[in-house]
DNA sequence: TTTTCACTTTAGAATAATTATAAACTAAAA
DNA sequence: TTTTAGTTTATAATTATTCTAAAGTGAAAA
């Protein structure tokens, strides 16, 4: 994805292309594939990669603005952590509990013959399917 | 489940029976229906219902050994909260967030027609459906 | 341009959930 | 009984996250 596309995004999303958020936008992406992180783990990898320090609340602030714009999935697993997902089709996820490793399973490959009926007044929004690994 | 129960339940799972375990044990157990609590909520609950205050350190070491011997299923959903549930049946969620109300799916109301295969050198320990509602 | 102002960023404080610590207590084996 | 390993407890520590309020900054209007 290029520069000029991550402004549109931005833009699109009634985001202000600030230099904090087109640099974290560009590290999350400008990649082929999808990327799982933790605001925790994002900040690290980006003190790693960039010269300027970006304030650890300006990550969390803009991973819940990208959340709420569509450009994020979250998803949380066991063990208390909330990993965001780049990936923001419909899909689902094996969890490993031994490396805390979180992988994509496409939305394909995950066929549900039978679901029970939304309790009476509400609706059904989306349907998670966790699949936890052992060795 | 009578008291006598209560405590060969604790016994056959190499746990001594304790004032406070009894005492949690019969709060938790003693009832028909499924339950769902948070530490905090059944910590609560207990300074309601009981004379003598349990620590709330002592719940949490309880409540998570009382998982560890298979006496209860832990859940965990959007809102970072720990639900634990009286139901160790394999069994999935509703989960609504308006109300952060979690309901019980019976294993055969959901039917999986496909999963995908393990990773290579992991095997599947198990699937969990989550139905996330809206109004 | 320059000014203005709502939106953002920031450091640090605050909060919430949970776990660790270490001393006091206790169930049950010897 | 006495002993001992397991348990409880209050409190401190930790971890993840949100709040606060002051300083900074895009971008619309003058």
């Amino acid at each position: 994805m290029k520069k000029i596309d991550i402004l549109k995004k931005l833009r699109s999303s009634s985001l202000r292309p600030t230099k904090q958020r087109v640099e974290i936008a560009k590290f999350l992406f400008e990649r082929e594939k999808t990327f799982h992180f933790t605001v925790e783990s994002l900040n690290k990898l980006l003190i790693k990669k960039s010269t300027s320090k970006i304030a650890l609340a300006t990550i969390y602030n803009t991973v819940h603005a990208f959340k709420a714009a569509g450009h994020l999935n979250e998803v949380e697993v066991r063990g208390n952590k909330t990993y965001f997902d780049t990936n923001v089709s419909n899909h689902h996820h094996f969890y490993d509990s031994e490396t805390s490793e979180l992988i994509d399973i496409d939305a394909n490959d995950v066929v549900i013959q039978k679901i029970p009926k939304a309790p009476n007044g509400k609706k059904i929004k989306n349907v998670e399917v966790f699949i936890n690994l052992k060795n």
